[in-house]
RNA sequence: GUGGCUGUAGCUCAGUGGCAGAGCACCAGGUUGUGGCCCUGGGGGUCGUGGGUUCAAACCCCAUCAGCCACCCCA
């Protein structure tokens, strides 16, 4: 009888067991292979940073960082976070590893979970794992262009068909305060009529006063920032946007993505797949963050690059039908019948220099380790009892066709092969 | 932070006041060394927790905790 309750993992967080890791397996490979192709090398930073990393980086009035940061004081006293996202973390180490002195631009791509502390439910989970990928200093709008087309090959690679690219220009340093300008002399009026939280953007973010879904029917009229483009801004997105129809990279112009993350400056996307059940479309997003590195206290630095969340890819990979055969667990499972542990072990060992291996060590009847061959969706089983462990050979049985004939240990390897 | 739903076996769940159940999983047997299909049996339960109502509570009431879903936001 159990003392308490059983420990189950914590909130929001769940284990990806071996029958998912298949599919997870394909969209990771999937993913290094487009990255690769394109000349993004992968890199790993830690998943614990310096609290100042992420307020200062994604931006203090953000939701990440004002209601979804891990933070904790680690026992010297020094105050880190989980990492919410990989960018700030990416050029960061593009900074400290001295990439910036090798060939511009650096082009990155990461794997990894990343912590965020908000109420979960389908399709989100406050450890979720993302694919990023960054091009750092070169300003080109083609890296812009190049980014989302590693993601779009993705998709398409992985077979996911129900994908869209939402794309937009948010302007920047230069340009970017006369559309706040605009949005609030807009907003201001309508004040009295806003949600609370739309208030609260106003003092804040004004530009996410588009993102609303309670406020819908102001966003219609609100002014656009396409209309407010200086004219860098503007030759950049046409820029960007050509490349796009020469590479057959369909998207749909969308001047309410505005991002949830402070350091985006002019090319801004989404890619939304059409949800199937759930609001967690998302399914990546990303753009250009020409400010990061100043804001991070690094030189200036201009960068690109997006970030797309695996959990959601797998399982729309899953609800489109995409196809993922799970490999046996051993291709060859020892079965003793009977107290052998030596042998079988022994027999173990030799199979493995041809064949993943298993060995059935429990004291169940042989039926029942028979059984489990079958479950384990094993070939072959190689059963002896006590004479035959004398005699060294086994029997060996492939599953599916269930013939079976005797083999000497030494001849094992042959014929596994 | 706000709302809705749900907590019963390892898992998925049925059970709306009167003996705590099913399927799956696990073990054994049917078959004296041999899997899949089938059949039989077995082990396994503080009915989330605490209190209350009642002759009697998994079931009704109160509280509490947990999970899921949704708002919001995002991947």
């Amino acid at each position: 009888m159990p003392e308490s309750q059983p420990v189950r993992a914590t909130r929001g967080v769940r284990d990806i067991l071996p029958g998912e890791r298949p599919a997870w397996r394909v969209a990771e490979q999937a993913a290094q292979a487009v990255a690769e192709r394109y000349g993004y090398q992968q890199l790993e930073t830690p998943i614990i940073e310096p609290v100042e990393l992420v307020e200062r980086g994604v931006g203090e009035a953000t939701d990440v960082v004002a209601k979804e940061l891990y933070r904790f004081q680690d026992p010297g006293g020094r105050w880190l976070v989980l990492r919410p996202e990989g960018t700030a973390g990416t050029l960061r180490a593009y900074f400290e590893g001295g990439l910036n002195q090798g060939p511009q631009p650096a082009r990155l791509y990461l794997i990894g979970p990343m912590f965020r502390h908000d109420r979960p439910q389908a399709g989100r989970y406050r450890q979720l794992y993302q694919f990023s990928l960054e091009a750092i200093g070169e300003d080109s709008p083609a890296l812009d262009a190049e980014v989302i087309e590693v993601a779009w090959t993705w998709f398409r690679d992985l077979g996911m068909k129900g994908v869209s690219l939402q794309l937009n220009s948010i302007g920047d340093g230069k340009c970017r305060p006369a559309y706040r300008q605009a949005l609030l002399d807009y907003y201001r009026p309508l004040q009295p009529e806003l949600c609370a939280d739309c208030r609260r953007r106003l003092e804040v973010n004004p530009l996410r006063l588009l993102d609303c879904k309670a406020d819908n029917r102001f966003v219609k009229d609100a002014p656009l920032i396409t209309e407010y483009l200086c004219d860098e801004c503007r030759t950049a997105f046409a820029g960007v946007r050509r490349l796009l129809d020469d590479a057959g990279i369909e998207y749909r112009l969308n001047p309410r993505i505005v991002r949830g993350l402070d350091y985006y400056t002019r090319t801004a996307f989404e890619f939304w797949h059409e949800a199937i059940g759930g609001q967690q479309n998302a399914l990546g997003g990303g753009g250009r963050y020409d400010g990061l590195a100043t804001a991070i206290g690094w030189p200036a630095t201009p960068a690109v690059g997006f970030a797309t969340g695996l959990d959601r890819t797998v399982a729309m990979m899953k609800e489109e039908g995409v196809a993922v055969p799970a490999p046996a667990a051993a291709e060859v499972l020892v079965v003793p019948d009977g107290p052998l542990l030596e042998p079988a072990a022994r027999v173990g060992r030799i199979c493995r220099a041809v064949r993943s291996t298993a060995v059935d060590y429990s004291q169940r009847s042989l039926k029942a380790k028979m059984r489990s061959a079958n479950r384990l969706g094993s070939r072959w089983v190689a059963v002896m009892n006590e004479v035959e462990a004398a005699r060294e050979v086994v029997q060996l049985r492939e599953m599916g066709s269930g013939e079976q004939r005797e083999v000497p240990w030494r001849e094992l390897a042959e014929a596994l092969a």
